[in-house]
DNA sequence: AACTCGGGGGG
DNA sequence: CCCCCAGAGTT
């Protein structure tokens, strides 16, 4: 049996080898699906399956809480209403759309996964997992719930919401940083998966952000706590367990704000490293400028794997000739406050343009 | 299999 | 200060 031998691979104990007696949780799911019918969240992505507006949600929502990226969600449905607008848009548009959301390549990706659409599917959204799977940016999760949702795939959407309730429904004490979490928790999905599994995901999610929260769940208003191993033991804040914790390090930025006469210069970064195909100001400045810095600034700045210390040296040219020079040696491009808007900056750069005004 | 990619919010 | 979030791509 699949399960055993994933299990059996694992070299571990599960909930369901010590008890034997236990055939099918499937009640748990049905329970959570008429949880959901009167509980389900109020969002805009849920009145429709519109595999295209269920793939932008999911790609906005990855490693993004719902308030956070509702706004950015609506402006891009709101501009880019279906795959063929999208693919016929300018990348830097798409990524226009995702500023100060982060995870810049799930823009660009999303992009490409549209013009891939176009060209590779006719502009008829693929239909099946393995399809589905093949577009930039979708992984085994987006495609699950992709698939669940519109198709009536029957897959799990296997993501942290799992892990968590699942673990928590189980006492099951398997490190979900380990490799093959994803494998163990989706066979653990399927144990609880109704026949409706497009339903089952999206209430999975509902309960986990509602009800199952990382801190300080609500399980008196829980509508399996009776099943749930964790909670019988009181031990919920012991789930899920996870061993791996990744440090931040240290890393100092320099740029300069350089300007005259209401416009500044500003470049594109490459799409490795940090904030991907976003735009910043240069960050050298050859001695014979020097002259013209009036003062700087640090920013402090993290990033979820690195504290960034930022300085930026306020570059005010009043030689038009050595401005004219400096613009067309190194390709900078010119722009003002107005028109900065129509470019994504990483967000302690846009928040300094910002206060730029002010002064 | 491990590492890397943002920004925001909560305790 | 640390943790987590509708994960995926790269090495």
């Amino acid at each position: 049996m699949k399960r055993n031998k994933l299990f059996n691979e694992l070299n571990r104990l599960s909930f369901l080898e010590k008890n034997k007696t236990v055939t099918s949780f499937l009640h748990i799911g049905n329970r959570l699906l008429e949880w959901y019918r009167n509980n389900a969240r109020d969002l805009p992505f849920r009145q429709t399956k519109d595999p295209y507006k269920i793939w932008i949600c999911e790609i906005v929502f990855q490693q993004t809480r719902i308030n956070q990226g509702l706004n950015h969600y609506n402006n891009f449905i709101k501009r880019f209403p279906d795959v063929k607008t999208l693919a016929e848009a300018e990348e830097n548009e798409v990524l226009l759309h995702w500023k100060g959301l982060g995870y810049y390549s799930r823009a660009i990706n999303i992009h490409k996964a549209a013009r891939q659409i176009m060209n590779d599917y006719q502009g008829i959204f693929p239909v099946e997992y393995e399809e589905i799977l093949k577009l930039k940016g979708v992984g085994k999760y987006t495609a699950a719930a992709i698939s669940s949702i519109c198709f009536g795939g029957k897959i799990p959407a296997v993501d942290g919401n799992f892990y968590r309730v699942l673990s928590r429904l189980f006492a099951d004490d398997f490190d979900i940083s380990n490799a093959k979490a994803f494998a163990y928790f989706s066979e653990l999905a399927t144990l609880v998966m109704p026949d409706n599994v497009g339903d089952f995901n999206q209430a999975m999610m509902d309960l986990g952000s509602e009800i199952c929260k990382p801190k300080n769940p609500l399980c008196g208003e829980c509508p399996v706590h009776e099943d749930c191993l964790a909670f019988s033991l009181q031990k919920i804040s012991a789930y899920p367990v996870k061993t791996k914790k990744v440090k931040a390090e240290d890393l100092s930025l320099t740029y300069y704000f350089v300007h005259r006469n209401g416009e500044f210069l500003i470049r594109q970064r490459k799409d490795d490293f940090i904030w991907k195909k976003l735009f910043e100001f240069p960050s050298f400045l050859p001695e014979t400028m020097k002259t013209f810095i009036t003062g700087s600034k640090i920013i402090s700045h993290k990033l979820t794997h690195k504290n960034l210390s930022i300085e930026i040296f306020n570059v005010e040219v009043t030689s038009e000739k050595i401005w004219n020079d400096f613009i067309t040696e190194n390709q900078y491009l010119i722009t003002n406050f107005e028109a900065s808007h129509e470019k994504s900056f990483p967000k302690p750069l846009e928040n300094y343009i910002q206060n730029s005004l002010k002064d």
